[in-house]
DNA sequence: AATGAATGAGTATTCATTCAT
DNA sequence: GATGAATGAATACTCATTCAT
């Protein structure tokens, strides 16, 4: 998209350059981290002068955010398609889990690039560029489940704000694990969360 | 501690000087981030040249790894105090999770801070400064403490070393919620914590 | 040459700006040495920006590398060329110092950056960065062409090691008087050192 | 000498303390080059802070033009000494070597030290800060005594500058061999140049 | 549609010098 | 006499961005 032309739809070869190029800046960042991941380092993986990254994408500000939306929107797929159609809200709450965990296995590289665009880019003024400025979506669409369950009487009467920050902080703990610890066993550690969320979240008998 | 004059014991000037620059550093890490740190504003904020950051620690790495090492000393202090002479394991991991949740919140710049030195500094080979090689010396810490419970069988059947990584999400995902979360509630959160992990480490009836 | 493209041919523009660089880097060891010949005098001298100089040479290390090797490759061609369907050593001699002080006196710019760069580039680690480890390649050169004369029975019984210092330190010592010393009369002096070798290898009679 | 106090006879302390610094610099010239030897390391070697150096020495220039003068004066009364009542031209010139190519041995790290200093130590401008504006002191005295020789007929019809030229590069290339080239055998080069300047002045028969 | 070329601000670090104590 | 402390300018190098071709 050259900032001469706004709005125009982008054609196929357009969107395939994009694709690619975002491909090659989620592999830097997952190797190299945000300060490793220069736009020269990333023209360099995709076989292209650092113009191109310019040229198809207005910055590397949106390149990055481009990055973040995307794989955010293939998460949230993948998790809605999981427990899309469950209607008790404990299996609802398993498959979530269950989808968060294997979606970060499979697609390591994407969360750690993720994470690293979401901690470290910054705006000019020091702040992070990517917060959401009101309430976290991802942690809102978590509660949002718990208190189903809650208001179903599924579940016990559990704080749902904080179950839902200690559920999210031992999924995104996952993905340091699988990179960097070869003895981490994955689906020991979705069997012990699942567990523990159940017993957690079980009414008081 | 001046390069050319190496293994002289620092004098209390030197000594304030260090922990004032240290101070400084650790205000640019926790507003700013990493990338956004540099010597330059670490010097602006302490009000003094660039020439006296690097007057006082041979480099920025050794600044980095001071207030690495600073930091992490004073919360594994902090935390053995509060369960120190604790013999019930019950006990000495509700102490666990207590003390990390207050230190974190009573010092949420010092981790923030710490938090970016351990994410971003790297190496000119690019692999990450401050990773230690082998195992997570927290995480094996906090695992030995579930795996003493077991062994007295006050805690039940559960995976010590994924409850751990569990555990250890959950605290570390904390210092985010404190920082631009304004209706974070860390005493309910504290509360909820020690419940689940109690409710999970209960030996089966 | 840009780092993030490697082993691809230069173009020719390419060559033409590295050439343009490598003279005005010469000119500036030359004028001001080592010391005062740094990224940005040599980039005002060729009227660019310091990013110019960083973009066609992966670092000062490479851009002096290459003063050193283009240098000597001209010297040692010119010197091929003088003496090089010579059968007599005699004659070769003559034609080695003629050869030699000529292209001192036409590139006297191009030998004292020479100087400079070999008398003052260093590695981080203290050491002289283009010393080569074994032997003086120059001065085995010339030690071989007096110990042919001396195989031949053409040159008498100089000790040929001792004879290829006194030479080679007869003939750099030209570009110091050159530059500098506005009374110093090369011709006389080149043939003075010929009449000198002459006589010294001269068989006894 | 501090600068508020000129033209104030020094103490012996005073000069015990200078002398000593010399003695460092020198050290550190030898070994590391000019641009390694930073006041600081100095000052480190001597076992003093850098103050010292600044407080005995107006600046780097006057401790470096120091070192310079005090070298010059002593190999001077070493060859003076050498040479210092021989009648025959011929006697003083073999004397003049041997004298100048042993004590280039005996004093290898001071004659480093004043070679970085020349070639290197430059003002402001540019311009070599150590070299005299006029004539080579040390290549008129040469020359004087070579002409001595002629005048006498002791000599034949060489060109007394060139020979000059001549015979200092072939003294000065030798602190170049002693260091760096083990092989380097000091007494046959010192007989072999003896030789071919013997021969050199010899009048024709 | 893509490239090569160039810029300029920013990075950590070094160093001679100054000065109060 | 001597030191520790501080400065500020200079160093090589990196990088996102722009632009003519």
């Amino acid at each position: 998209m050259r900032s001469d032309e706004m709005d125009r739809p982008r054609t196929f070869t357009e969107e395939a350059r994009r694709a690619q190029i975002m491909r090659c800046a989620i592999e830097a960042l997952a190797e190299l981290g945000f300060s490793g991941s220069s736009l020269a380092e990333i023209a360099r993986r995709a076989g292209v002068s650092k113009g191109v990254v310019s040229y198809y994408f207005a910055g590397k500000d949106e390149l990055l955010g481009q990055v973040l939306f995307d794989v955010y929107a293939r998460a949230g797929a993948a998790i809605a398609e999981r427990i899309g159609h469950a209607n008790d809200p404990a299996v609802v709450i398993r498959g979530y889990l269950e989808a968060n965990l294997s979606f970060l296995a499979e697609n390591l590289a994407d969360i750690r690039a993720v994470v690293e665009i979401a901690a470290n880019a910054r705006s000019p003024d020091g702040s992070l560029r990517f917060a959401v400025p009101g309430e976290d979506p991802v942690l809102a669409h978590l509660q949002s489940l718990l208190q189903a369950g809650k208001d179903t009487g599924r579940f016990g009467e559990v704080d749902s704000r904080s179950m839902a920050v200690l559920i999210r902080g031992a999924i995104d703990t996952a993905s340091g694990r699988l990179v960097g610890d070869p003895a981490f066993d994955l689906e020991a550690y979705t069997r012990q969360l699942v567990d523990v969320v159940d017993l957690a979240l079980r009414p008081a008998t």
